[in-house]
DNA sequence: TAAACATATGAACAATTGCTCATATGTTTA
DNA sequence: TAAACATATGAGCAATTGTTCATATGTTTA
């Protein structure tokens, strides 16, 4: 009871021990907001779809609102969110602009999702 | 132009092709939304947190929040939306429930979210 | 240069979310 | 059985979020 003047339940012959741990193994505060911030963003249908349609092909915003039956705008927000986090990357090519996927990352987290809903 | 009426920028050569690919390609509405609800569940730092503790041992509700400096209901209510995912189960022990990661995606989702931010 | 096309963005609004507070439920012990 | 302890839960509130609408920015073409 040197540390922790406070106590739950009988557990606590190991208290000490376990706020140790989780102090020493536990990511920054920084890092864990920004996990947070990146898992968010899989965690809405139509973001999840965009990239779905990003798995197949690189393709042009009007062409992606058509795909999925979506105002321009409503994508065009969303294609924001996912290049800020570095989910997808854009090119230019005349007046259209090109989504593509950013990189690998995001193939293996929606395929772990997919397996953890599948079990 | 037999399927579809509308087009939009100039590259509708391959948009049959593309909107048959995204139809075939893509999972069904339900599971698409069920993936999103799984990423949401990843999508906040406290339940990141909670999770962070699970790696290292199975915790009692009230050592987690005594680890993460939260109120007992906080976390329970965070717990029931952990376990409702299935990425926790829990098991009573007199008047204390133990909590624990109840398989692996949960440490390989959380790992490659991490890889992301790394690279 | 003006019009048309493709995309981006700010404001606004409804819906969702995480926490707190009060209290209920479940378990043990005096 | 009553009191104490550990956990669960419903209501309420502030904060966040996804869409729409209007409009701005960027590019091409007549």
């Amino acid at each position: 009871m040197a540390i922790n003047e406070v106590e739950c339940c009988e557990t606590y012959q190991t208290h000490e021990e376990l706020l140790a741990l989780v102090n020493a193994k536990m990511p920054d505060e920084d890092k864990l907001y920004d996990l947070a911030e990146l898992f968010k963003v899989f965690g809405d249908s139509t973001r999840i779809r965009i990239l779905y349609v990003l798995f197949e092909a690189e393709v042009c915003v009007c062409d992606l609102a058509e795909a999925l039956h979506m105002t321009q705008s409503a994508i065009s927000h969303q294609l924001k969110i996912l290049k800020q986090s570095r989910l997808v990357k854009s090119r230019r090519e005349g007046k259209s602009v090109f989504y593509s996927l950013a990189d690998g990352h995001v193939r293996t987290i929606i395929a772990q999702g997919r397996e953890h809903l599948d079990e």
